[in-house]
DNA sequence: CAGTGGTCTAGACCACATT
DNA sequence: ATGTGGTCTAGACCACTGA
């Protein structure tokens, strides 16, 4: 029963996935003119369903040959060090501050605008993965957000709805911060900046993330 | 003069390019009917073109509305920091080797196979923006290939044809490498490891590059 | 030779925006 | 009412592969 019917393009996607996941890597999928015939489609839809999971690292083509299952060892997945589903995330504090020069200019706005700062710890399985510094524009936030700050962060939902652009610096440690990720004084980690955008480039959330270079590796795959 | 002719969606790609160089961002193009007649070709053509620039970040489209220019501060930049057009490599040596554990492993080879080990220095304007180790398998060398070691390392060939899985380490910049480098004893900095693989999941180079933190930032955009 | 992916056409209908 | 992007069709030709 759906409740909007999706484009069948879509479906197909869906139908695809599952079965690949029953299939070894290199092994053959249907071919376009067969995928069109067994959904009772085109080929041109066929193609298009085929064309997003080639896209995301699903399939791959050979021509002339066929398409097969990529290597699931070859996952795509774009930006950003892994979340785990259950991380817990602990709020440490926040507050309404002025910006600073740094924080203004990353957000675009005037010093002494007013900036709601969150200060938080990701935990997993009780090891301190990241020590997050998160910086809103308080008056694009209604009073409702801030009333909500657990709320707020919904970190993947704005990576998805924005442009981000991500900085990764190496540095010592922060004093302040190596007791709270548990690691040693002088250690060093490497620090991610992100700043995210609208579509008009707007900076809407700059995001400063400590990571434990014991607990959480950078990984990006193609 | 075209040796072979070029797909047809490819040219209207090259003219919208042309064509968005001299727009500004959030300016409307012209609309996939108006286009298809423009270059006398079908919407479905003129629409793949357009699709391709929307994934490449040159271009955004909204329902109903239109297909406008992308604000330029937000390209799309996939995987790597970035390497300027006139890098200058200079190889520092080169040899093979029997391959250590460590090596062994991120090929996916025996301890002692033959390894093809070349560490060299990239500059940019006279400043040393990396220190790159890299590691071929032997066998999988023509000896041609390892006749012309400069033009083995063709690094982004070999990305576009390859899956690439990047890691990014903090470290203290080694000893040795602080000279070549420039930089201080002690600084923090990301060494990046790259192991490179074909559509069969097999790596076939691996790649430690040492970044001078002082001229090389890390930045992914999306 | 039949089958594959890659390209291309000339239409079509839809939901939604703006005027 | 017109125009937009989003989807979809039922064909077509090409270059190439492998039996």
């Amino acid at each position: 029963m759906n409740e909007i019917e999706k484009p069948v393009y879509i479906q197909v996607i869906e139908n695809l996935k599952e079965e690949i996941m029953h299939k070894c890597p290199n092994e053959p999928i249907m071919s376009e003119r067969e995928l069109a015939l067994h959904f009772n489609i085109s080929r041109m839809t066929a193609r298009k369903a085929v064309d997003a999971l080639v896209n995301d690292g699903y399939l791959y083509r050979i021509k002339n040959k066929g398409t097969f299952v990529a290597d699931k060892t070859l996952y795509k997945s774009n930006t950003l060090y892994e979340e785990h589903e259950d991380t817990v995330y602990k709020n440490l504090y926040f507050n309404v501050i002025p910006a600073d020069k740094e924080i203004a200019e990353k957000l675009n706005v005037k010093v002494e605008e007013l900036i709601l700062k969150i200060v938080r710890t990701a935990h997993y399985k009780g090891q301190p993965q990241t020590l997050d510094e998160i910086y809103f524009v308080k008056k694009y936030l209604s009073s409702d957000d801030i009333a909500n700050i657990s709320k707020v962060v919904d970190i993947k939902k704005c990576i998805n709805e924005s442009v981000v652009e991500q900085r990764f610096y190496p540095m010592i440690v922060p004093f302040k911060y190596a007791v709270l990720l548990e690691i040693a004084q002088g250690t060093p980690i490497i620090n991610v900046q992100s700043i995210m955008r609208n579509h008009l480039g707007v900076p809407t959330l700059f995001f400063s993330s400590y990571l434990n270079p014991h607990q959480v590796t950078i990984q990006i795959k193609n």
